[in-house]
DNA sequence: ATGAATGTCTATCAATGCAATAGACTTTGT
DNA sequence: ACAAAGTCTATTGCATTGATAGACATTCAT
């Protein structure tokens, strides 16, 4: 059940997209560079994984000098589920269960299968957590463990 | 996040194996060809699949004429993620958060992890059906389906 | 207008893992 | 002794993954 660099890497990308420091402008943009420093990510492999992003629409980018990516929507707007899909495909275990891209699997009576009701399950659980948290709940969730941890040492 | 061949031969076979009619007998023994034929698996790759559950503890077997294999132990003391886990590897979608087979993952700040937090959360509601769901369920529930069927038929 | 800074695009590569196949070997029952 | 099963190890083809490379396009400052 492993999430690929591919998409940790483009996720990680997005939620830095997301924390950093608004400054007085509407549009932080952010350097391919500066990412892949901040987060130890090959930068070449990067510039690929935001491209793919960007394309499907979830990131906008400015060229040339002063340059970089910036979102596309709000946070609150973009779920993790969308980056995953981009990155890595259905969440569905098994394509049988894939809500994105169901495919048949050839067992005896998909109604009845051990496998896909138990899967299903699971695809249900993944999506009932990644489609349902935006890059918006995953700031407000690490400032809140921020804030655990300063309490914590007083 | 996607299940393996192997993990969805290997999950099919113990479903067999758990659902089988019983004979008499206290150990419903079951050849390789026997549930190939049944779930439509290469069956020298079934074969391999099998030999990995048994040498992990799931399965036991006899070899010889009228051999083949059955479970080590009852359905209900067995569950999908030790299935899983034999033929998978661990259920987390990375390793910062696995309980199995933990590593770091480096991250600047593990505790503050956006990306940890989440993958932490789906962990374990992947962990939360997979461990908790034996093959006795799964028979359950399949038994459970096929009644909600007939009754709808009427 | 020029040049530097940035993103865009496509190709390529090595390594790995996956799915499957093959075949020789061992044990057991009759 | 033979046939029916599982055991074990090697090999193979193929796709995917993770990464690198380099030529190209756009933008801005001067």
């Amino acid at each position: 059940m492993r999430l690929s660099k591919r998409g940790e890497y483009g996720l990680r990308a997005m939620i830095v997209l997301a924390g950093l420091p608004q400054p007085g402008a509407p549009l932080p943009v952010v350097q391919i560079k500066e990412i892949s420093d901040r987060e130890k990510i090959p930068g070449k492999y990067l510039e690929q994984i935001l491209l793919s992003l960007k394309n499907a629409g979830l990131l906008h980018s400015k060229m040339g000098v002063g340059g970089g990516y910036y979102l596309a929507k709000l946070p609150s707007e973009i779920t993790l589920g969308q980056i995953f899909r981009v990155l890595d495909g259905p969440l569905a275990p098994i394509r049988c269960v894939s809500q994105m891209a169901y495919e048949p699997c050839g067992c005896p009576d998909e109604q009845t299968c051990g496998l896909r009701l138990v899967m299903g399950d699971v695809r249900g659980a993944i999506s009932s957590i990644l489609d349902h948290t935006s890059l918006a709940d995953v700031s407000k969730r690490q400032e809140a463990v921020r804030q655990q941890i300063s309490k914590q040492s007083l």
